[in-house]
DNA sequence: ACAAAAGTGTTTGAACTACACCCATGA
DNA sequence: TCATGGGTGTAGTTCAAACACTTTTGT
C-alpha cells in the first residue's frame, strides 16, 4: 500500500461463502452444482465476483442471496481468509476472500434446473472424500470448519445456529454436531446457563415434545450487540471441546 | 467464484504487514513514513501491491524486505484479514490483505533519506492518538494487536518474539508487553516449563547478568513444526491473560 | 405406571492464584 | 554480605468431569 508510481496490476476478486448449519445432528455446508466450466457439474461453495463499488460483505450477502433465493439471510457472517491469487483458478489468477456464515437450518429455494442448484451437504461427506469440491474449496471448507469449532469455545456464536429462541438441549446439539463429540447434558446445562452475559431466559417453555418441557432461552443482549466483535470472549472461562 | 460469463471487474490488490516486536518492555510496530501522495509524510504500515504471478505471502515477504532492507526476515508470518476494496484509498478501490508478523527485535536498515524510512514505534502511541496512521491502518493495527494477544493464550507463538534461545523471564516479558499486564514469575515459570510440547531445555545457561543464571530454552520441535498450523492448541489448557 | 427428557446436588480431581521460601550469581 | 533475579513448595480456591437423583411432562 505504498509507492506504486507505476500502475499496479489488478486481479479479479471473488467472495466465497462457507455457510454452515446443523441439520439432523450433522454439520452441513451449503454447496452449489456448477453449470459452467471450469469444474462444470462439480460441487462448489457459493460465491462470485465482487462488483465495482461493492464491499466484501456486501458482495458475500448479494451472492448468497442470488444463489439460494433467500432475501434476508439469517445467522452470523464474518470474514474467514483470503486465498490466491496464484494458481487456484484455471482461467487465471483470481483472489478470493472466503466468508463464514453460521446459520439456523434455512430452506434453500430449489431453483429451476437451469440455475445453479444450492443444497445442504454433510461436511463429513466432503471430509471423507465422498464428495470432492471444485477449486481449492475443500481447503477453504476445512479452514472454515476449524474456525467454527474454535469459535464455539470462547464466543456465544453457537447460538447463531439456533433460531431466535432455543432450548439448552438444542444448543447442546449444535455443539455436539460441530465438534463431533457427545457432551454431558447436565454439565452443559450448568455451564450454559451459569455463564453471565451468554443466555437470557425468555420465561417461556416448550410444549408437546417428549419428556419434561424445557425453558426457552435467547442470546443475551451483551452477547448479541458486541457490534463488530461478537467474537470477544463472552465465555470466560471458555467452554472447551473435549480433547481425546 | 461461479458464473461470471461477463468479464469480472478487477481491483488492485495490496498486502500490508503489521510487524510486531517487543523492545524495551513495550509492544512495537514497524511503520514507514510515506514519501508520496496520498498521505505524504504520514506514517503507515509497510506494504505494497501484489505482482502478477505472486502469491500473498510472497508479496508480503518481498515488500517487507524491500522496505526494511532485511533479506531473510525472522519471526512468524500469517495472514490477518482483508480490507476494502470500497472507500479506503482516495485513489480508488483497492483491496488489501493484511498480514501479521511476530518477530524478535530486528534492526531495520536506515535507508538514505530518499527512501521510505522504516522504524519501530510503540503500539501505545498509536492507540492513544499520539500518532495517526494513513488509510485505515489504525484499524488494521488494532485488529492485529488483538489477534496477537489472543494467539499468545493458546499457541506457542510468544516465542516468535524471542530469538532462537531465550530464558523464561524473557518469554514472560513478551507476554507482559503484549498483554500489558504483570504476570507472577513463579507461576509463569511453572506453566511454561510444565506444558508438554512447548519448550525444550537447551542445557545451556545465561551468564554475566545480575542475579542467578537462568536456563536457556528453545521452542520444542512439536511447537515449531506444526507446518501450516502452529496455531493449533499447543497450550492446553491455555495460558489465559488476566481479566480485570 | 412408565418412559423420556429437564434440571439439581454432590463428589472428585485438575489447575490456577498467591505467596513463603530457598538457590546461585555479581558487586 | 547483600541485592538481584531464578526456581521450588504449598495452601486455598475455582471449575470441570462424572454421576446419582429429583422433576415434569406424554403415552
Amino acid at each position: 500500500m505504498t509507492q506504486a508510481v507505476p500502475a499496479p496490476a489488478s486481479f479479479p476478486v471473488a467472495v466465497d461463502i462457507v455457510a454452515l448449519t446443523v441439520r439432523g445432528g450433522e454439520l452441513c455446508v451449503l454447496l452449489i452444482t456448477r453449470l459452467i466450466e471450469p469444474f462444470r457439474g462439480r460441487l462448489a461453495l457459493p460465491g462470485g465476483f465482487v462488483l465495482p463499488g461493492e464491499d466484501l460483505v456486501e458482495a458475500a450477502i448479494r451472492e448468497l442471496g442470488e444463489e439460494t433465493g433467500v432475501e434476508r439471510l439469517p445467522g452470523y457472517l464474518e470474514q474467514l481468509a483470503s486465498y490466491g491469487p496464484k494458481g487456484r483458478d484455471p482461467r487465471g489468477d483470481v483472489l478470493t476472500v472466503a466468508h463464514l456464515l453460521l446459520a439456523p437450518d434455512f430452506p434453500v429455494l430449489s431453483a429451476g434446473s437451469d440455475a445453479e442448484q444450492a443444497a445442504w451437504y454433510p461436511v463429513e461427506r466432503v471430509a471423507n472424500g465422498e464428495v470432492d469440491l471444485a477449486f481449492d474449496h475443500a481447503q477453504i471448507l476445512e479452514d472454515a470448519v476449524e474456525r467454527a469449532r474454535a469459535k464455539l469455545e470462547y464466543s456465544p456464536l453457537g447460538a447463531a445456529f439456533c433460531g431466535e429462541e432455543f432450548t439448552i438441549a438444542q444448543l447442546r446439539a449444535v455443539y455436539e454436531a460441530v465438534w463431533g463429540t457427545r457432551l454431558d447434558p447436565r454439565n452443559f446445562h450448568r455451564k450454559a446457563t451459569g455463564t453471565p452475559g451468554f443466555l437470557e431466559d425468555t420465561g417461556r417453555m416448550t410444549a408437546g415434545d417428549a419428556g419434561r418441557p424445557a425453558a426457552l432461552f435467547r442470546l443475551a443482549e451483551e452477547a448479541r450487540s458486541t457490534a463488530g466483535h461478537p467474537t470477544r470472549a463472552v465465555l470466560n472461562p471458555p467452554l472447551m471441546r473435549p480433547r481425546v
